[in-house]
DNA sequence: GTTAACGTACAA
DNA sequence: TTGTACGTTAAC
């Protein structure tokens, strides 16, 4: 294919990055795809990567050349970022032309790049004709996720290839794929409908492409810009089918981008969750280099100058507002406006306004915010930084994971209706995808598809539609869709995706599953894009019931399981989040009481938001993941355990339990923090110094049971600050457990009789205590303390 | 030549 | 509309 088409026209289909955390990850080996594989004893048919290995930075093939020149990207003979942009080869979303920005004689000042997508861009040429990608608008209504719930970021549209090499061995040796191929040779020109149309679409495929390389070599890239292909047809007003085609081609590639900026936008999401925290270490091969300063570097190697921005007129005035907002707060940031604003809010107030913009000398990045200047060429994992300073500053709820199965709380968010956004834009065409063709009903259809796909499919393929074509969509749509999406979305994510839903959840997944991936960096997902959960499983993970859970586990019989709840309880601590997942499965009840229990190791998918939940253990889970607590909303939380969390630090502790920003009073923190009302708290073996207990007296009044077991670097002065007369504390604890504290000494003792209703202290293995003292000292009375003060 | 997996057709 | 199958491409 690359080789007839080779010429500008056509797509190439990109390749892993190797490079982003998706693509330096292992195979889960659990997922639909994973399980379909060889290698996990799967028939290998599906052929699909790993859910969790969807490469967020999809890079052109090494044997991309630039359709100029004919040469291979040579951004690594140069430093500058203007060289290394010039020097690089681009893929314009539109025409799918690659080439080197300095073989342009139009000059690469027009060229939009899409930050989000490494080497991808909109060239000047199909920008100076208008072929925006909001004018793409139609196909989108076509695209669906491919792969079902995958949504995979595809660049590559071209019909298949002509000629259909012999079904291989495998395939053959499967029943399945001879049927397939049986059905697919005899009928081809005469089987059924499908058939038919589908050869008919791949005729017109072939024929649409000819057009469009033709119309690429009419007018040569070198004939200035390259750009012509797809767009040339647009461009010739004789070419209206070839336009079409284009059309039909520019639409999809949208699509994809869309897609693939929506998965990033979940990764980052998860990411931002996953690494609220200082603690959050993970950082790309990119991210790395990304500095505190991403986007400031990137400022940096290219100062921002404020350009003179012309914006479309169209439908902007819903999100004006918002605009405006955005607009100001990157003022306050000092930011004209880029990709700073992308990490934003909403990603479609900033792909609007990013559209038209037309940045002075340089490529503008899509996605960027109106007014900008064009910040450096390339996107660095700065955008991470940026995405979280962003956040920060917008006043965005975070997606909570769960969002998605509580319709109100996913509700409306602008993610959501970002993306549709997109669609809503591409929807305006009458285009589809491979060639189908639908009708103009698109816009209600492309919404609705987007939010299905959003929704079941995927979580990754979600994370895909990101800003970039969202840019267009999201004019369109944002208030529809987000009614709509969240009941589709919903649904799927039901019946689809419980797991999905704990991932998605920063939504962050905002979902925050895994570490934002360096592409994230690239563009830093705006606002949120809807949560959309990642599917990773299929088990459904609804927040608990306001209602308390019943002691006992109702049996079918009507009577009640011999093991009360909290022994369940204790026995789904035990067990690994595979093992939970299968055991939602027995039935609801379980799954009621599982729902109680932390579902571990999927970092980034805590839930957010559980206003039932009375008890939470997130032991031994690492704080990128226990992090997305710091966003959560549990005021019904009683018992809280962190034990063993990894990595977890005073300030981790503080930045958990301070309540969040915005209800703090006038002279700082208000006293009550964010789980104020747990009565139980378990930091064992954790690394906290005395500061924790500071901490504890300030936000955890109603402490009754406090667990430092293990906590090696308490000290006396903890004991001292939990049973100081300023403490009330000192009067709520009614159990101390300090075992294995190596710190404490005896004199703690007399501190601990502070504790008017103190019942038990733990002291064993506190070293520096005197054997009579190191044991479970009990209080059942008074009496009993005397017995701790003697000791 | 082998493996991974992208992109799309199409069955369910 | 969703999920599966598979031709084909890209990397090794």
């Amino acid at each position: 294919m690359s080789g007839s088409k080779a010429l500008g026209g056509a797509r190439r289909r990109r390749t892993r990055c190797r490079r982003c955390q998706a693509c330096m990850r292992t195979e889960c080996g659990e997922c639909h795809f994973c399980k379909d594989m060889k290698k996990f004893g799967g028939p290998g048919r599906m052929k699909q990567s790993c859910l969790l290995r969807q490469c967020t930075a999809p890079v052109l093939p090494h044997t991309a050349v630039c359709f100029s020149c004919g040469e291979a990207g040579k951004e690594d003979t140069v430093d500058t970022e203007e060289e290394k942009f010039s020097l690089s080869l681009m893929e314009c979303t539109i025409c799918n032309e690659i080439i080197h920005p300095s073989c342009l004689k139009m000059g690469k000042a027009e060229g939009i790049i899409n930050d989000e997508i490494p080497n991808c861009w909109e060239c000047p040429k199909c920008h100076k004709e208008g072929k925006t990608s909001k004018d793409g608008g139609d196909g989108s209504g076509k695209r669906r996720m491919d792969n079902g719930e995958v949504g995979r970021w595809k660049l590559t549209d071209d019909p298949p290839p002509t000629k259909k090499k012999p079904p291989s061995l495998d395939d053959g040796g499967r029943q399945d794929g001879h049927k397939r191929k049986k059905e697919k040779e005899l009928p081809q020109d005469s089987g059924p409908k499908k058939k038919m149309k589908g050869a008919h679409e791949k005729r017109l495929k072939k024929k649409q492409k000819p057009n469009v390389s033709e119309t690429a070599e009419s007018n040569g890239p070198n004939s200035s810009t390259g750009g012509g292909q797809g767009s040339g047809g647009g461009s010739n007003s004789t070419q209206s089918p070839t336009s079409t085609a284009s059309q039909d081609q520019r639409s999809h590639h949208r699509e994809k981008l869309e897609r693939f900026k929506r998965m990033c936008q979940l990764l980052e999401r998860v990411r931002e969750s996953s690494s609220s925290s200082s603690s959050s270490s993970e950082s790309d091969s990119e991210s790395d280099s990304d500095s505190p300063s991403g986007s400031d570097g990137r400022r940096g190697s290219e100062p921002s100058s404020p350009v003179p921005v012309t914006y479309s007129n169209s439908a902007r005035e819903r999100n004006q507002e918002r605009d405006r907002e955005r607009d100001r707060r990157l003022a306050e940031l000092g930011f004209s406006a880029s990709e700073d604003s992308e990490g934003e809010g909403s990603v479609k107030e900033e792909e609007e306004a990013v559209e038209e913009q037309v940045v002075g000398d340089k490529p503008r990045r899509r996605g960027e915010g109106p007014p900008r200047g064009r910040k450096g060429l390339t996107t660095d994992g700065n955008d991470e930084e940026s995405g979280e300073r962003s956040r920060k500053s917008t006043p965005l709820p975070p997606p909570s994971p769960l969002s998605s199965t509580q319709p109100p709380l996913s509700s409306g968010h602008g993610p959501s209706s970002g993306s549709e956004g997109f669609s809503g834009k591409r929807s305006n065409g009458s285009e589809t995808r491979n060639g189908r063709t639908r009708a103009g009903v698109r816009d209600r259809e492309t919404q609705e598809k987007e939010n299905a796909n959003n929704s079941s499919g995927g979580s990754v393929a979600n994370h895909r539609h990101g800003t970039g074509k969202g840019n267009k969509g999201n004019k369109i749509r944002s208030n529809k869709q987000t009614g709509s999406q969240p009941t589709s979305r919903n649904s799927s994510s039901n019946s689809s995706g419980g797991m999905s839903a704990l991932a998605a959840s920063p939504r962050s997944q905002p979902s925050r599953m895994a570490p934002r991936s360096q592409m994230m960096k690239r563009s830093p997902p705006a606002v949120p894009s809807p949560p959309r959960p990642v599917q990773m499983e299929r088990h459904l993970v609804r927040p608990p019931p306001a209602c308390p859970e019943p002691h006992c586990l109702p049996l079918d019989n009507g009577s009640s399981h011999v093991m009360p709840r909290d022994v369940w309880l204790h026995v789904f601590q035990h067990l690994s989040q595979r093992e939970l997942c299968v055991c939602m499965r027995v039935c609801r009840t379980w799954s009621r009481c599982i729902r109680l229990v932390c579902l571990r190791d999927y970092a980034n998918s805590w839930p957010l938001s559980l206003p039932g939940l009375l008890e939470l253990n997130v032991s031994g889970c690492p704080w990128s993941s226990v992090s997305a607590l710091c966003q959560a909303a549990c005021p019904c939380l009683r018992l809280l355990d962190l034990s063993r969390v990894e990595d977890m630090k005073d300030s981790h502790l503080r930045e958990l339990l301070a309540p969040p920003a915005d209800t703090r009073t006038a002279h700082g923190e208000s006293r009550g923090g964010r789980f104020q009302n747990v009565t139980e708290l378990r930091l064992a073996g954790l690394d906290l110094t005395d500061v924790t207990s500071r901490l504890l007296v300030r936000y955890l009044p109603h402490l009754t049971k406090l667990d430092l077991s293990q906590c090696g670097n308490i000290t006396d002065q903890t004991i001292h600050t939990l049973t100081s007369p300023m403490s009330p504390l000192k009067d709520s604890l009614i159990h101390l457990n300090l075992a294995g504290c190596v710190k404490v000494t005896e004199q703690c003792l007399p501190l601990l009789r502070r504790c008017a209703s103190l019942q038990s202290a733990d002291l064993r293995s506190c070293t520096l205590l005197t054997p009579d003292a190191c044991q479970l000292l009990s209080f059942p009375c008074p009496d009993d303390r005397v017995l701790l003060k003697n000791s």
